[in-house]
DNA sequence: CTGAAAGCGCTTACAG
DNA sequence: CTGAAAGCGCTTACAG
């Protein structure tokens, strides 16, 4: 199946020197080896000559290193991730890394075949994107690896000073509670003139299973608190046919009861309101104004366009990268919190 | 880096037997070779007590199969190819191979450089998505690898008797043509109650460099001419952006010289077109009937619901991985065709 | 600065 | 059915 292709053996008879000698000049491993600068040419020389490609398997065998990375993913048909791994794969191939996707569909079992199987090839550090929803048990089998990681996602249990539970491991995430508290807060100031009194904001949360979310309630309620308002936070799955199925109850309420401003948790909880808005008939700003979480792409080309918390999925995915590669480098890191940015659009502008 | 683990040698110790033995159990290679089921129990109850998990690497090394396979895509980010991978990594994993997704963002460099990757990680086999948007150079590149490799989408110039030009690689696609037949008939068809005069349908195209693409406005002209009306298409970049653009000049015209149907050949376009018709107070289907292709999983929840085309792409991607799994075992394998599936929604509902 | 050699952990003819 | 041994293509002390 592989190839006829040239090996070191090759390159070293090419350029008249031993396989040790082309090793060290084309694979200047953890402390370079002195070679002099005529050799070291001779042997690029060969290399290109004969097409030379290093087999990643023999290396990976004798230096104990696989060049390989675990990058773990709930579920890569969320657009999300793919921005996060793109972030992480950029990074990674320009340090001669490749990753390995690993799809978990947040299945506990999977996840723990995937071990397994990333053990049997040797990756080097992993990369867990989704660490906000992983389960005490999930946790405890990513330390059990032995292996050096990075989380995407604060862990359960987890703050900037204290790791979560079993597990060291460092995280970055966006600063979801911080963005939550400012799209809330726009909303709240968005009626109209300045002196308008504050809309009515209601919260459609997503699953409490997973930390983004449940910060994402918090720096709601953080806002309403502070307003010195009522919160109102409706659980939801984080779909938009939860958000429908949430947002009629909400609207089909009196006038004076029903909230005239949503802040929800995901951009599909945000578009299923928005769709229930218009069976309704209200006018959305006016009547009802929403802000979504996420930035889906078709955010922007709906009528009206939809308000949105903006995260830097492709930073997430490096900046986790650029972790796992210092601990692998053997430096102490500690977790990171990226800022998030509010996008106002049509659904939420002032009038 | 790599947590001490027990090798090959440490169960043939526990077992009793040689490492030969314990490989012959572990790994039943190409052809099975006979072992006692009293030692092969033996064996496996020795790895089971010492969590042995065979190096991939060496395993490798020695076999010259690296249980790695290339997949390639032009874009993650495209809701479109997690799908695919989706389809293709669950088959992989169920044959204990792995998949190293290359993201080539449709840059023929960076597919380049990523071959170069795989040829040193000695993959098995290749499988490459937007096969249907790959140029000759890309192709050639692809040929010269040597290795046994599927498409999918189909390469330009092939048909399904005939491969592209200088690479014999089978494909899988999905039958695009057909497909957007069915939906411009569908469009054609429904104004009214039986006997109404057709609807004027016009078809926005995406890019021309794409087969998947050119496929769609050919099963538009293909429908059109059948029913004796003439083809209007429009070019664009297959974006939500140009899709609106694109719509705009089509529905500023004076009312008689308006379609009254678009055929867009993505559901980007079709959002586009979608908000345009809004824009202007064209009502949704009854002024303007649409439907688009690719059925994006938020096309369900706008407003009207968008009609169209759904494509089984878990599936497009289990069998690119059959047929490479055919190709590694040295079958002979043809191209594919798989069909889609029309999903008529609001947007173009008969009145 | 350079090389000979051991070793990484497997697979697979070859011999029995 | 089982084992001893060569070999896969590298890296890396060790010696010079």
């Amino acid at each position: 199946m592989i190839p006829p292709v040239a090996t070191i053996a090759d390159v070293a008879r090419e350029a008249g020197v031993s396989i040790a000698t082309v090793s060290r000049v084309l694979s200047p491993g953890r402390d370079p080896h002195p070679v002099s600068p005529a050799t070291a040419q001779r042997v690029r020389q060969a290399a290109r000559r004969l097409d030379y490609v290093p087999s990643a398997l023999a290396r990976g065998l004798a230096s104990h290193r696989s060049g390989l990375l675990g990058f773990v993913v709930p579920n890569l048909a969320d657009p999300h991730y793919p921005l996060i791994a793109r972030g992480a794969e950029d990074l990674a191939r320009s340090h001669g890394l490749s990753l390995l996707i690993c799809n978990t569909l947040g299945d506990s079992g999977r996840l723990a075949e995937y071990l397994r199987v990333l053990r049997g090839r040797q990756v080097d550090a992993l990369v867990v994107s989704g660490g906000g929803s992983l389960s005490p048990d999930d946790l405890l089998a990513l330390a059990r690896t032995g292996l050096p990681g990075v989380l995407i996602g604060r862990p359960a249990g987890a703050t900037l000073d204290r790791p979560a539970g079993m597990i060291a491991w460092p995280w970055v995430s966006v600063d979801n509670r911080a963005a939550a508290g400012a799209a809330t807060r726009h909303l709240l100031g968005g009626h109209g003139p300045p002196g308008s009194p504050p809309r009515r904001v209601a919260h459609l949360a997503g699953p409490a299973a997973q930390t983004t979310m449940t910060d994402r309630a918090a720096g709601y309620r953080d806002a309403m608190l502070q307003a010195g308002l009522p919160a109102e936070v409706v659980a939801t799955d984080g779909s938009a046919e939860d958000g429908e199925r949430a947002a009629r109850a909400l609207l089909r309420r009196p006038p004076d009861q029903r909230p005239d401003a949503i802040f929800a948790a995901t951009d599909r909880l945000a578009i299923g309101a928005l769709g229930v808005a218009i069976d309704l008939g209200l006018p959305v700003p006016d009547a009802l104004a929403l802000v979504g979480f996420d930035d889906l792409a078709l955010g922007a080309h709906l009528r009206p366009s939809l308000s949105t918390v903006a995260q830097p999925a492709e930073e997430l995915g490096a900046a986790a990268l650029r972790l796992a590669l210092a601990r692998l480098a053997g430096e102490a890191v500690t977790p990171l919190v990226l800022p998030a940015r509010l996008v106002v659009r049509a659904s939420s502008a002032n009038s």
